[in-house]
DNA sequence: TTATAGTTTGAAAGCGCTTTCAAATTGTCA
DNA sequence: TGACAATTTGAAAGCGCTTTCAAACTATAA
């Protein structure tokens, strides 16, 4: 009589040459004590005697096992997973943290289970039901566009990470980067070498952090004593066209400004483009900053002056948070402070 | 007497506003059927009559049911997750291919894995390792350090899609941008222009796509009665830096050259930066043409001519190769050819 | 010494699904 | 109409782990 074989049935393993599919089970045997045993050794749920312990660590050892986590997902309602909702997982400043977050879970065990949600609540909704049902052990929000509510609820069942905002809730953690104090701080960076008539090109102003750059400019502003033009501010989009398209306005508008602050450096380069289109020379006829430091801001050309946003160090510190959450603890995590970093794309006023 | 609570019960669905947790056998009650005609019908695995076919989805769509991955994958042996191994997942280049997987991977209700191998064999060994343990389906290698007979050993136990190279075995598909020919391309649209001393910026020669390029540019050499000259040769890493190095060790050996030809944008960018550095304007004095296109490119001043490489497309047919080898069919998916996009860092030669 | 409390350990019951196997149902042909 | 094959369905056995519960053992007190 033939039976048939049980489906996927995975072979070896080239990589290790281990045979194939060890459980728990046969750890057991081959260390003489019960799989329950095994499982508190693995998980550290109970004490067990040396000995024993021991016996099982070696056997472990000896026979490559690798505990499966559907298994233990099934049976114990973890998964070692974390779901991340990132905006556009190939933007060059969601991708710096995503690498932060891997680099932070790793070590730990974890992994992360990334879900783009392209700047948009719905999908976003989406992203975050895609993550409950493969029953990821917490949720990572990058920023978007979520209600404050929404994700209060799903912290209720889930421990939540969110940059981006400040909000507090119980099962959920906030990170936020100080966007007011970089606007600020790029805006007096530019009054401080002589620059008076400064434009802005401002993000989508449905974004906290978009309204904070524009609110730290104002206050810089008002701080030098100099009244706020609302014909030098611009809107954007965050990308590029955004930044060419503001200089375009700016220009045939006929606004006179000797720099220009751009809410993110995607438009900063765009409007050195648009500068340069209209035969504006950067730095000599206009000095630009913009925000973010992206990793490819240090070789545009000119190098940008930018405010330093630590995109890696954010997703560390979220997935640290995570970690935290996770262990019953309350994170204590906090961002940086921001930084500017003066390049060659901004320039003392001449006269 | 009080009963412990099952660990970690989720409350609510909050997006949903559903009663939590429905299981397979709940809805097997509901629609009055057995478990196994709800997972047969679930699955397509076999023939039901449409009246239990209509309650069951009746069900399912009222209790709002979805299955539990875990589950499935531990009993089925299938976690509808592909691994992914990718080099830098905050790459610009990689970033665009994840979001085609993503793209691709999603409507069929595959989850994609991240792993970043950092251009390191013993790094992809461990991700490869890693996704094993997680059970994925199969596994996306994008280009790497492995060797051929690691990927092929991978293959033996589970699908195996890869990129940057030409690979033949069973349960592998392997999907190649023809770099010969984009660095044909490149060299002969700078010939075309004029130029007849083209240096070359390489990539890593442990690369086959970075050797490719090479040779595409000895051979568009070649074929234009061009001597090919060593000097004009400098090794690179495919990073900002070594374009500014290699513009760097050119001038210094006295090179004379009209135009530089990149094996990638990022360092064709720190070359046109290099270049600035010297006084030397791009393109007045010297062409400069890089390859990948990567999004920003277009925007990088001046806009950089360079071989268009599909990105997003690459991750797309790779994700649609791996879904066809997991069909059980054999994958068809081709690589667009090479494009040559040619924008404002390169001029003819004047005189 | 025996009774009692405190530890370590194992047996067994799931977790939610898939799949086998056999039973029940239906259809076909003599 | 009965005998048999073909089809649809359900019962039950896992998948590999965690966790409860109770048994077995050890230490302490009377």
């Amino acid at each position: 009589m033939i039976t048939k074989a049980s489906p996927q049935r995975v072979a070896k393993s080239p990589q290790t040459g281990d045979a194939a599919v060890i459980t728990l089970e046969m750890v057991a045997q081959a260390a003489g004590v019960s799989p329950s045993t095994v499982s508190r050794i693995l998980n550290g749920t109970a004490v067990v005697s040396g000995l024993k312990k021991k016996a099982v660590d070696d056997a472990i050892a000896n026979l490559g096992f690798v505990p499966n986590p559907m298994a233990r997902g099934l049976a114990g309602g973890r998964t070692l997973s974390i779901g991340v909702v990132t905006q556009a997982i190939d933007s060059p400043f969601y991708g710096a943290a995503l690498r932060g977050i891997e680099d932070e879970l790793d070590p730990a065990g974890y992994s992360p289970l990334f879900v783009s949600g392209h700047w948009n609540a719905t999908a976003e909704a989406r992203c975050v039901d895609v993550l409950r049902s493969r029953r990821v052990d917490g949720i990572i929000v990058l920023t978007g566009r979520l209600t404050d509510q929404a994700l209060e609820a799903i912290a209720r069942s889930l421990p939540v990470v969110v940059t981006g905002r400040s909000l507090v809730a119980p099962g959920l953690f906030s990170l936020n980067f100080d966007n007011f104090e970089g606007g600020r701080l790029a805006t007096r960076y530019l009054l401080d070498l002589g620059h008076q008539r400064i434009a802005f090109i401002a993000g989508d102003q449905d974004h906290p952090d978009a309204t904070e750059r524009l609110r730290g400019y104002r206050a810089a502003l008002e701080a030098a004593g100099i009244a706020y033009d609302s014909g030098l501010v611009v809107p954007g989009e965050y990308h590029e066209i955004s930044g060419l398209l503001a200089v375009d306005r700016l220009l045939e508008a006929r606004q006179r400004f000797t720099a220009i602050f751009s809410a993110n450096d995607q438009m900063a380069l765009g409007a050195a483009l648009g500068l340069q289109r209209r035969s504006l020379r950067v730095p000599e006829d206009v000095s630009v900053v913009g925000f973010d430091d992206l990793p490819s801001s240090m070789y545009a050309m000119p190098p940008l002056s930018t405010v330093h946003q630590p995109a890696y160090e954010m997703g560390r510190l979220a997935a640290s948070a995570m970690l935290q959450l996770l262990a019953g603890k309350a994170p204590t995590a906090d961002m940086p402070a921001p930084r500017l970093i003066a390049r060659e794309s901004s320039r003392r006023l001449a006269g």
